[in-house]
DNA sequence: GTTCGCATGTAAAGAGTTACATGATTGT
DNA sequence: ACAATCATGTAACTCTTTACATGCGAAC
């Protein structure tokens, strides 16, 4: 039974055969806005899927160049990652968020402390949103050997962008009402 | 320079005086929903505190039960909390989400499979959002002595409540594409 | 000749969570 | 008797992140 790293390779290389480096860069490019791996985590990982039987890894030899180990899925990890798909999910609620914290001590700090903060929280989902919107139009022009995957793909984006919108709405309304605290009126 | 963690126990105690024991009660009972501390974290991180001269604490006998050791904020304490306040806040950004993960490798799966997910998904935040309403109805009721506060809670209250709002909306407009796709039509 | 990109990995440090240890009283 | 609550802490463990190690080729 791979670790949630170990499924989140297995469903990387359901798209394409890839080496570990290769594996980096696309996540990176891709689910990075909800998923994040590391060398660190990426070879060993590889290394336990490979043992496992849940992948392959076939050596590349490139003159003048790095060995590529490229990994595909075997028939097991087919149904490895078939299986985890049906599996019920554990929804982490993610804890610990500084701004909110900050916010519920805010009676000691002045309006002119916390604007900002909130301005730039605004601004760092603002640019989110952008870049979501900028992926999404691009999304089946980029990749049209995708197409099967990319109403899937944008469900994900959907979700990013909900967020964000979520989020500019809040720190508006915030604004408002840290402006209307400081406010002598 | 306090952690993190420092800084959330030096803002509960802003509140007022408490243990350790009493900092984790209250801690579940009011920011749990975006900040969670356990005791082997709260414990050293008050002695901590208290190395750096930040809390102080008092013991408090009772017959026929445990000492109580009580912290209050130093004057030191009081400083540090509201330069901390004014600090730009680092925000970081929540990675690994399992149902994002999943659906974004969806095609192998049945919209059958995944439904259930993205229905309980929903479930959670419609849950979550009604215990945020209901603490706001309660909030000032409840904590009168908090009357200045209240303001304060109810901002981080309305981010949890449009998340939840947002998360709903998507939850909605995924089943949708969902059962589409398993529409034969 | 120095840096950047390709390519694979390991090791150590840091953060976070969970389980355990203790011990008295109060309620069932 | 037995469980639960109050109360403080430690130890172990896992999980994650960061830094390091290596080495070649191409570009600048």
């Amino acid at each position: 039974m791979p670790s949630q790293h170990g499924y989140a390779l297995l469903g990387m290389l359901s798209l394409h055969p890839m080496s570990g480096y290769d594996l980096k860069e696309l996540i990176d490019r891709s689910i990075r806005y909800f998923w994040k791996e590391g060398y660190g985590q990426i070879y060993p990982t590889l290394k336990a899927l490979e043992a496992e039987s849940l992948v392959m890894r076939e050596v590349e030899h490139h003159a003048g160049r790095p060995d590529r180990f490229v990994y595909h899925l075997t028939e097991q990890g087919w149904e490895a990652l078939r299986a985890w798909l049906m599996q019920p999910t554990f929804t982490i609620t993610p804890t610990r968020h500084e701004l909110l914290l900050k916010l519920y001590f805010g009676r000691h700090a002045s309006a002119a402390t916390l604007l900002p903060q909130v301005e730039q929280y605004r601004a760092i989902h603002e640019h989110l949103l952008q870049q979501y919107n900028a992926i999404e139009g691009h999304l089946l022009h980029d990749h049209p050997e995708y197409a099967a995957d990319v109403p899937y793909w944008v469900l994900t984006l959907h979700h990013g962008q909900q967020i964000c919108r979520a989020m500019i709405l809040w720190c508006d309304e915030t604004a408002q009402m840290l402006r209307a605290s400081q406010d002598p009126a």
